[in-house]
DNA sequence: TGTTAACACGAAACCGTTTTCGTTAAATTT
DNA sequence: AAATTTAACGAAAACGGTTTCGTGTTAACA
């Protein structure tokens, strides 16, 4: 890199100190107009730009918030991602974006480094890892050197901080109750483990559906998949136990489901009702387009952001920890049947 | 926050100087053995962590490499940046990844403010506007300053440096001629303005696919979307020209075509082939799944990054702007007859 | 003519770290 | 006993800015 032109070098070449230089570029009425014309004249030839980490380490803020979420190529973090950042950028941040890949190791190291007075505050969304495990020492350390956190979506109710979640527990409920309203019986439901606490917020909705209509949950209809094993194969063998909808915790596992329903000829939503949860885009352009409950990453985002900058800007307010919940909603295609 | 625990803090505690204290916990020779642990033990539970700003500033690098992208939420930009994630990880670099929103006056100012000594480098897609109105200033600005910059996917030939792009005239041809081959006579292009040089190579091959069979080029059968509009009612009238395939330069075009087919009872691929681009979710969960063109955005990520870190890591070699071409290749489906 | 105010600028500290180059005292060599 | 090493540490500069607090000069005023 060449070269770069610093507030000393326009001092020694205009002969001045690098104080004169300073306020002559900010303007200000200690320097007299001709020595504020000559040093704007310089260095704007020269293109002189103020040198981001000196100034930060001066101010002692950065302006920047960090984001770890577990990957990208995904819709819903996606949509998250850009949430924050129109957020931020609203009210001057910008953002350091991180992914933890879903591994425990990953998140703690990116953790550390951005800790490091890399940004003003952090927004996580956790990894599966960690929410398997619950190791979170490298969190509790965040909190008990009061940097600023925001947990978003994966969340752990062990760790003091402002969160915001969707309201999983209503969605799953919701998904349910749809489908029990529009004549289905058997519902299965294809979940995660369950240390993946949104996957099991949303079946304690799925069966809190069902228990008021006095259905008893049938345990053979719970499929919790391993990420690790083909999916489609894991799905296959409920089919076998005379279901009329399944309730999938998201689009993938909605579309593998599909997928075998039309291999085995099942008409969709005649004989087989499917609801998705995250709306991307696979539920949009699928045949048939799927019923899902939308999860609003993008105001997920912006709230979760928010919360951090009101934190970051008010250090001296005490402050208690509070959780937004964002409610969602179903979105009615075509792989439900229609509401009586 | 917190007071932080800075070398400066342990070095009053515990009454010696900094310098002390810097030498002790890079374990330094010159400290005895007694110091270096009475400073190591206080460093350790006050949970010392040396200030990334201070030590960017000092070392003038930041291991920070900036990304500025149209868009995240979408599947080929959000598999760039997990490419290049990937590849910066591995050589010990962390991304400051920002978005354009296909606004010229956003990427100005991402650009601005990340060349202010924030990162090492840089990896841009270009925005639409910029690649519309071809104002690249601030482009040539960072290439006279000599920071490191390449170009990925969007690029423009009048900037000189490292670019990555994939072969869409390859592309192009290849799609168009695997529908030759499968029988196809009229085949229209659902494509770009003509300013988005990617749609416009690919158009290329299109033509040249068609040439090399003699076909002219039917400009009713050319279909420049313009995105502001609803692009379904941009699509629709193409149908009405006897085509028997479609080739559209993304997946999204390619999705809507399919729909409409369908509204009208066409059948795919008997009497309507389609190919899309981007290698995608829909492509691959839609029914039926589409043939399509895959970009391999990990790859060129990766690509982009390791030219980068090299041009970083190297700067005294004299450097000579190279183009890397990413070929890309047909991803047979069901949306496509078999090819005999 | 002496005092004071305004003007225009510079010196120096500071943000947190590293690193070079002393410096002092003890240990070793002659 | 004098000279030289060596061990263990500190002072200070440097990275690139900002900001507080002088300070010297000139002009205005009593």
């Amino acid at each position: 890199m060449k070269q770069k032109v610093t507030i000393k070098t326009i001092a020694k070449e205009l002969g001045v100190s690098t104080s004169t230089v300073s306020k002559a570029l900010k303007d200000s009425h200690e320097i007299s107009k001709e020595t504020k014309e000559k040093i704007q004249a310089y260095a704007n030839h020269y293109n002189y730009k103020p040198n981001n980490l000196a100034l930060q380490l001066r101010n002692q803020k950065t302006k920047l918030i960090g984001v770890i979420v577990p990957k990208i190529v995904h819709h819903f973090f996606s949509t998250i991602i850009k949430g924050i950042e129109e957020g931020a950028s609203e009210k001057g941040y910008r953002i350091m974006v991180c992914f933890s890949d879903e591994s425990h190791t990953k998140e703690v190291e990116n953790l550390k480094v951005l800790s490091n007075g890399s940004v003003d505050g952090l927004i996580v969304s956790i990894a599966n890892e960690t929410l398997e495990s619950k190791s979170i020492k490298h969190f509790q350390d965040l909190v008990s050197e009061e940097i600023p956190l925001v947990l978003l979506d994966r969340v752990l109710d062990e760790i003091t901080c402002d969160k915001v979640v969707v309201d999983d527990f209503g969605a799953g409920y919701k998904a349910t109750k749809h489908l029990l309203n529009t004549g289905c019986k058997r519902i299965a439901i294809i979940t995660t483990p369950e240390y993946v606490n949104v996957g099991t917020h949303r079946r304690q909705g799925y069966e809190k559906a069902l228990l008021e209509r006095k259905i008893t949950v049938d345990k053979k209809l719970i499929v919790e998949i391993d990420e690790k094993q083909n999916i489609k194969e894991q799905i296959r063998p409920v089919f076998d136990n005379g279901i009329d909808a399944i309730f999938a915790v998201n689009e993938i596992y909605a579309a593998k489901s599909i997928r075998i329903a039309k291999e085995k000829s099942i008409r969709i939503p005649e004989e087989l009702s499917v609801v998705g949860f995250t709306d991307g885009l696979i539920s949009e352009y699928a045949t048939p387009s799927i019923t899902t409950i939308a999860q609003h990453g993008l105001t997920m985002g912006k709230q979760a952001v928010e919360a951090l900058i009101n934190r970051i800007e008010n250090e001296s307010e005490k402050y208690e920890a509070k959780t937004i919940v964002i409610s969602s909603d179903l979105k009615l295609r075509e792989s439900t049947k229609p509401s009586s």
